[in-house]
DNA sequence: GTGAAAGCGCTAACAC
DNA sequence: GTGTTAGCGCTTTCAC
């Protein structure tokens, strides 16, 4: 492949010159120059070497996105919408499936830096960040998606996520509303701070309607990878099946997205159950198929869009240093979205639910 | 960071020393030396640039996919085997979306090759790859997913697919069988070689037969992007309503994948049609959400696995020169995942089907 | 305005 | 066995 110094032997210019022109110092060149390097670089094909202008530089505009699973579409939509975030931006992405593992994660982040890459965007928050500090303390910047900053913490440069408590929160006032008095949460492992909030908004919702989540219907499923993403329909089918099989079984249940919940849907069906007749289901996210799928999900969307925009621009401005005094986590509001699948429940003087 | 120097110098070695340590050649030297540099790397928590590494040897081990939409799980699952594949071999992946947009395509390959990054698998494959063919010779090395190579394609160096033709036919043969004659097909737009071939073996299939496949039953979507990925699942729900509303409506169709079936399935709910009752679907892909909807969907599995393993091990082979003599096609065979979706058709003297 | 020269961190001949 | 040396392709002072 063509190099510099061909294109320089070809405009009979040296090296330097060529480069001046590609990194658009030519303001007070003469044009004539510029026009024949300009025609060399064209007969050439010359393209530079992006490893080489990286490895000297030192910087090279790509930032990582780390998600826990692109078979989940939420997350592949993420992908997409941070790309092309990025991609305004002149920069590329990087992407990685990390399971949510941490250990993944630090091997991916180390790859990461080690390539040069020095901003990542974890798109779903461990509780903590510990295992990343001593990349941190080398260079790496870290972006949190689906989380909110604690004050210390010290590893965390920007975040972005909804208000996951209010989410949590919003679900459980239109399922009381409704009258639902027994609430379940499908769930995998609940060890990130999105499914944390949203489980506490849920219990604050009901609390505030006089009731009390009952920890027998928070359902956690484990995964074989022990998230239970990628399986986040087969959980959440199973999930619904061991609440409706409980003694007392809830009415309604929120599902920590919207593949558990339409798993959730093949769970009830398994038994015979009907949504919303029988179990009204609130999912999370706002996935595409949410509005297919039958009956449309109620659930709680995040804005998308907007929140991989902020978190993309939030840590490009760190990375160039131009981020002083903004705030290190922007928050976002989640909507409830109102479908087919939630409604009052059935049988509101069912002895076990206790008469109103 | 610290550098090989500083290693080197800790150690009381020259660079060099440290980096035949890093690179395994370290048979015939003394285990005294080798213990101080790794003590050494150990102590300045060292990882070697690997920016350096790459641009000092031109190879990165790094490979491209780019896949057209990661909203459709299928894709998200084949970028998750992919990269499983490329790790066991030591290899990181660089996910594109592209959209299918050649263009696009174009531009994403581009930069990787300007990133060092030598081989590619694109995974839906356009009819031609021709506007490649400019990289090719720049050293890209383009591998095919989801394509079967035509033999005087120079610009691919391997690829994996399906027999989409036969995948079409099982589809087809299974609907005839049920007893259904008018079978429609619903997809974007039929540019790609496996969209193509699917649809050439379902009219085999019929013809086989006696059937005829009419024209007028292939609905093809055009979506925002021009291919519909995004939208799968709303591009089927319209074409099967639009198909639903003819004349002398098909009593099954073949979706182009999964996401499409799913839509369909809210597209006859729309018009009051119960599936398989009143029209059939077969899907393609065999993704996890086809086992989960209801009714289940009857299905043409990809091997998927297997097939990114393929088409990984194949471009890697390539890369490192070790391809002699290997085949440049590799066909795996769809299987016919029978589920609830499919029945035979409900009125078969109906006026339209015509007596049997 | 343009060119010469040094060097980013690493690898790989080739000395020793 | 280990060190010396010469670049990889580019950017960037700093002369001229």
């Amino acid at each position: 492949m063509a190099s510099i110094h061909d294109v320089a032997r070809v405009a009979g210019v040296s090296a330097s010159t060529v480069s001046n022109v590609l990194n658009g110092r030519h303001e007070r060149m003469q044009a004539e120059t510029k026009a024949r390097v300009l025609r060399a670089i064209e007969e050439l094909g010359y393209t530079p070497n992006a490893l080489a202008q990286q490895f000297k530089s030192g910087r090279n505009r790509t930032i990582g996105l780390i998600v826990p699973s692109v078979a989940n579409p939420f997350w592949g939509a993420l992908a997409h919408r941070v790309e092309r975030a990025a991609t305004a931006l002149g920069y590329k992405v990087l992407f990685c499936n990390a399971e949510r593992d941490p250990q993944l994660e630090t091997r991916y982040a180390e790859t990461l830096l080690a390539s040069g890459v020095r901003g990542v965007i974890f798109s779903s928050s461990p509780l903590s960040f510990d295992h990343l500090s001593h990349l941190t303390r080398r260079g790496l910047v870290v972006a949190a998606f689906d989380r909110r900053g604690h004050g210390a913490e010290e590893v965390v440069a920007c975040s972005v996520s909804i208000d996951n408590e209010l989410g949590g929160k919003l679900a459980g006032q239109h399922l009381v509303g409704l009258g639902h008095r027994r609430i379940g949460f499908i769930s995998g492992p609940i060890k990130t701070s999105s499914r944390v909030g949203r489980l506490n908004g849920l219990r604050a919702a009901m609390a505030k309607a006089g009731l009390e989540l009952d920890p027998d219907l928070v359902w956690q499923g484990a995964g074989i990878g022990g998230y239970g993403d990628t399986e986040g329909p087969e959980l959440g089918r199973i999930g619904i099946r061991e609440l409706l099989s409980r003694d007392d079984p809830p009415t309604a249940v929120v599902t920590i997205n919207d593949m558990y919940a339409i798993g959730g849907y093949a769970g009830a069906r398994d038994l015979g159950a009907s949504i919303p007749g029988d179990i009204s289901v609130v999912g999370f996210d706002d996935i595409d198929l949410a509005a297919v799928v039958h009956p449309a999900l109620t659930t709680v969307r995040q804005p998308l869009a907007a929140m991989a925009e902020t978190a993309v621009q939030a840590l490009i401005r760190v990375l160039e240093g131009t981020n002083e005094g903004a705030e290190p986590h922007v928050s976002a509001t989640p909507q409830l979205i109102v479908r087919a699948s939630t409604a009052p429940p059935r049988d509101r003087t069912h002895p076990n639910n206790g008469a109103r």
